[in-house]
DNA sequence: AAACTTTTCCCACTTACTGGTCGAAGTCGC
DNA sequence: GCGACTTCGACCAGTAAGTGGGAAAAGTTT
């Protein structure tokens, strides 16, 4: 372990760490190709990087017909840890400096509890994990929380049913504990920035993700960054007025998006439909358990439940009516769907489709994969890491976008 | 006239080119000021910038106490042109290098005539306006088309009602034409460049300019630039389904926004009102007209005609419903109000604003002005010429944003 | 006319980076 | 096992970009 200041100091060796973090340990030779620059600058900075404490040696590669090339890798002890709040659950992992997930933890909260027992109960599982995978000291912590988030600042701002949490140093505090850097988005955010990082959208720089969990939100990518909005509040599908009339929403308000379809809704629905007798499965899953959740929806679909199917059919079409409408708006190239209602699975998906393809313009649908997420519960973490990880990975974290963009 | 490569070599004199393009003439040494290099580097660059023929000197400062400056300013003989073609008419203008209107020019045609009909008359028009100015030769030509563009390829794609403009090679014709740069985009996305470059939104970097003319449709800036979407689409709204029942669309469909409310839609409903007997004051200028447009639909608002006040009301909550919705999506920083529409004025906008806010987060509002636009007929050829005077003061046209982002 | 202010020109110096050369360290053919 | 060939990495001189100090220039103020 290294005391060096562990710091980028300019934009070539920013380059070298995200190339060594996205493909691997690769040789001089490699890292000189990928990068336009030449091979005396890359030594340069790789010993550079070396003498911070950033990169190590890797040992020889097998000869390609010559002298084999040593390769250089990421410092091995580098370790991001992501943290990813959700309305009743937690999800944690620490990863190593390619973010590959080396330990991970799930723990059941409520994030109305306020933001000191939860982030107690953080800091708690990332001790846990920092003991399981032998890590001294982390890079950075990236976290995600629901509602609404300065990103700047670091904190959410008028979170709809999350007291306490108003304003509150989320990401200062953090960074304070774990001393690193860390940085605090919507959740929703996060679990884009993974698709986009390891997920359906690799590569796919303008794209939408849309969560349906318990409530439902939207993840924007505009040429591979993600869109805040100048409140921090871009995204917030689920308060959408899709009717006049309708069920009340936990907001108050009337014919909210996530008032017709969301995971509260579908339990709502559930419910009735069980207790209404119309739908037999569900009423001897109610029986049987006591309760109703996504899962027991998703059996009764794959059972064949007609009424099931309709209630997921007529949500899917409420979605994909606001969907459509926004894709007419923002033209992108791909809709990944996920959160606990991606467990409802095809009926789903075929039904977001078809109104999606239905009622939008050809030409912004005619290459529009509208797919599910692959990374399901883990899509939140790893957007979290790969967020820090990009941020540590930059020059000077002062110097951000709206600068750069200005240069062109 | 010089003869020499009239062109931009690096990043710094494109920085310098852009402050002398919007903030006029200066001196070196508040060049020097404005962008982070030392004075040695400015003078050298500016030095080449006039061997260039890019520069002028523009004469002596008042002295300050001390010795005066020389003022540097961008070459007198910098001429840009702007061509804004609407569905039934085309916009015209030439500017000198700060983008100020040394000349306009206004004509009707009819779109559908097709590209090569519609191209030889804005050409004809520019070279009446170069006569008219002295203009020797072009440092760049912009131009918009209604209907959806692709950028990178210079031409229009798919567009609904245009004939024959279907990847013509708009961009190309007229580069060649006129022996210079030339960009073609959509004229609602050049509509939006005006309003940000010298109109409504100045200043702000994140925001949708909403055009309500003939047809709907919405300009996208993020971050100070343009979002076009993967397929160019992006802000095409005119199309979106309002309502599952309602009036046929130009486009086929039934329940499209523009059915409810756009220029055409006005139009129809103003006839109607007038033909059945529901508005005494459209009847009676339709009696001494033969026809109907915006104005008289606004002159019958102004003078209190309830019907016709239904009418705007019920068109502005179409809108407004839509817009509420794009706004919790994308939670811009200000929505400016364009097109032949916004002549219809306060009550217009009153509506909008309300249902704006009524509809949408508090959050998302509570900083969002809705505004009319400042430029009018202008802000179509205003965004043209800035649109290529960025491209034509920018280092490396081929070096764009997504690799430029990409360093940061 | 002297003192002061501000700008511009000039020049030595630093920084960032390039690209060629050469030794090191392997494989391959015989 | 040895020389020819290939590839890699270290070294180093050279270059382009940019900095910053100083002096001259060209005014104003006293």
């Amino acid at each position: 372990m290294t005391t060096a200041v562990r710091k980028v100091q300019n934009r070539n060796q920013a380059r070298l760490l995200r190339l060594l973090r996205d493909r691997g340990p690769l040789s001089r030779a490699e890292l000189t190709d990928a990068v336009t620059l030449s091979k005396s600058k890359v030594a340069v900075e790789l010993d550079r990087l070396t003498a911070a404490g950033l990169v190590q040696d890797a040992g020889q590669a097998a000869s390609r017909g010559g002298r084999p090339s040593s390769l250089v890798r990421l410092w091995d002890g580098l370790r991001f840890a992501g943290i990813d709040v959700g309305a009743t659950s937690i999800n944690v992992a620490i990863t190593d400096g390619g973010l590959t997930t080396l330990a991970q933890r799930q723990g059941d909260i409520d994030v109305s509890q306020g933001p000191e027992v939860v982030l107690r109960a953080a800091s708690q599982m990332v001790r846990d994990l920092r003991a399981e995978t032998g890590t001294e000291s982390l890079a950075g912590i990236g976290a995600g929380v629901p509602g609404p988030v300065s990103f700047s600042e670091g904190f959410s701002v008028v979170p709809p049913i999350m007291p306490g949490w108003d304003k509150y140093p989320v990401r200062d505090r953090l960074s304070e504990e774990f001393d690193c850097p860390a940085l605090l988005d919507n959740d929703v955010n996060i679990m884009a920035v993974g698709e986009f990082h390891a997920g359906a959208a690799r590569g796919i720089g303008t794209f939408m993700f849309v969560k349906l969990g318990t409530g439902v939100g939207a993840g924007i990518f505009v040429d591979g960054h993600v869109h805040r909005g100048v409140d921090g509040s871009a995204g917030d599908i689920g308060h959408i007025q899709v009717h006049d009339q309708g069920p009340v929403c936990a907001c108050g308000n009337i014919g909210c998006l996530e008032a017709f379809f969301s995971g509260a809704a579908l339990r709502r629905d559930a419910v009735l439909a069980a207790q209404e007798g119309r739908s037999p499965f569900l009423a001897a899953r109610l029986a049987e358990r006591g309760a109703l959740d996504v899962l027991d929806v998703a059996d009764a679909a794959t059972a064949g439940d007609p009424v099931v199917i309709a209630m997921i059919r007529e949500g899917g079409r409420h979605i994909g009516e606001v969907l459509a409408k926004l894709v007419s708006f923002f033209n992108p190239g791909m809709i990944v769907i996920g959160g606990g209602l991606s467990n409802l699975g095809g009926t789903l998906l075929a039904e977001l489709r078809g109104t999606i393809y239905r009622r939008s313009l050809p030409l912004a649908t005619r290459n529009l994969p509208v797919v599910m997420s692959e990374l399901g519960d883990s899509a939140g973490v790893l957007g979290a890491v790969r967020m820090i990880s990009d941020h540590v990975f930059s020059h000077d974290p002062a110097l951000r976008m709206a600068d750069v963009r200005e240069l062109a």
